[in-house]
DNA sequence: GAAATGTGTCCGCTTAACGGACAATTTTGT
DNA sequence: ACAAAATTGTCCGTTAAGCGGACACATTTC
């Protein structure tokens, strides 16, 4: 691998440092001490974080500006796009609904939906339905933790006659999510199990960037 | 103002334009004539972003990542603290629940609350509640059209005998927000209201970074 | 009132980024 | 099936962009 861009490596540096101060925001000094770099570098570095919105000046503090935001809006849409081969593969070979779900806070939220192409009746999911952690397959999956279950089935949990299976998205820092499938038949959850972690899995491999380790 | 980086300009433009493509993804070559760069400039500012994981590759196409939800979530936290004083400010002075609510998607979540320390009694209103952008007079603020009112009230829509005044945050791009305060008795809208446009101005003034025109 | 800490800017030196060019690979067209 | 066109990923010499020490000024601390 090519040597990547030093000096925007040092500019993210420091917007994850302005990040990592946390509520009490963190000065212009102690951001140099903490990113390794001069106060002048610093200075350089905030101009154009400043101007798209990453960051902005409170005072002698430094924050992070709502621009991120803005970006951040269009992760789950694109999230939402790269997952749809997978799911589409997983809603074929069980016959389901499948669906990617990420956790916000204390709810769980829809993020990609595929129904199957084949079936003559199937669950309609909408994207963007959201849901508390503690009820639903999708929710409760995101709470497994490692070297436990590698999967959690649910019935009736969030809506009457309905059955799902899913499996924890793995691996992936800053990122609780869960791959599964609805039906409106109770599914076997011995075959469907694996399916779903498997699909969870390859949803971890295209995630993780590929330079990790 | 002294001239600012270069590099790390030319890498959040490049953040930037893979936000902008939106759900179909971009391409390395497309990337390089958006940000008017050689390709292999691309390559090099990939690196550091890829790294953090604000991007990835998806094949050819080049995506947002989830770093960028772990780094917006730290956003709203701080936007919470510097928002501080002004509502402690509003909320000694009208006597009554001060908070700022910024809109995510159809529905208004309260990010900072503030009490007031004199009044007898006043409404406890948590932080992170979410309601509907159609009801109570923190959602219906955002929605007011520029040149319009300047502030909207509310009686009893999200809790019976609970009144509202609330205006929005302006002028900042990519917030959608309003302040406003609640109380257990009618407020007088005449007064009050101009309280808390300016309280909202204020904000303004602070969120919009100070190099803007 | 002196010492300490912080901010903002300038400038010469060095290094890191730039982009044209090349080889390898994939797609398109006849 | 073979050639033409388009794309990807990497290298390297040149140039310009970033680096940090230093200075002037403001604010806080003891």
């Amino acid at each position: 691998m090519t040597e990547g861009s030093l000096t925007l490596d040092r500019g993210l540096a420091l917007l994850q440092a302005v990040a990592d101060a946390g509520g009490d925001a963190a000065t212009i000094s102690e951001l140099a001490v903490t990113i390794g770099a001069s106060r002048a570098a610093v200075y350089r570095l905030l101009v154009p974080l400043s101007e798209r919105g990453l960051v902005w000046r409170d005072g002698n503090k430094v924050r992070l500006g709502v621009g991120l935001l803005r970006l951040a809006g269009q992760v789950l849409p694109q999230l939402r796009e790269a997952a749809q081969p997978v799911l589409r593969a997983l809603a074929e070979a069980v016959g389901a609904t499948a669906h990617l779900s990420v956790a916000q806070g204390p709810q769980a939220q829809a993020v990609a939906v595929v129904e199957p192409s084949w079936t003559n009746f199937h669950v309609a999911y909408r994207v963007g339905t959201r849901h508390s952690l503690t009820s639903g397959a999708a929710g409760k999956a995101m709470t497994l933790r490692p070297g436990g279950e590698g999967w959690v089935t649910s019935s009736g949990e969030l809506e009457a006659g309905a059955s799902g299976v899913a499996a924890p998205v793995r691996g992936v820092p800053g990122l609780r999510a869960s791959v599964g499938v609805v039906s409106l038949e109770p599914l076997d959850a011995a075959t469907v199990g694996p399916q779903v972690v498997a699909a969870a899995a390859s949803l971890t491999a295209v995630l993780r960037s590929p330079n990790d380790s």
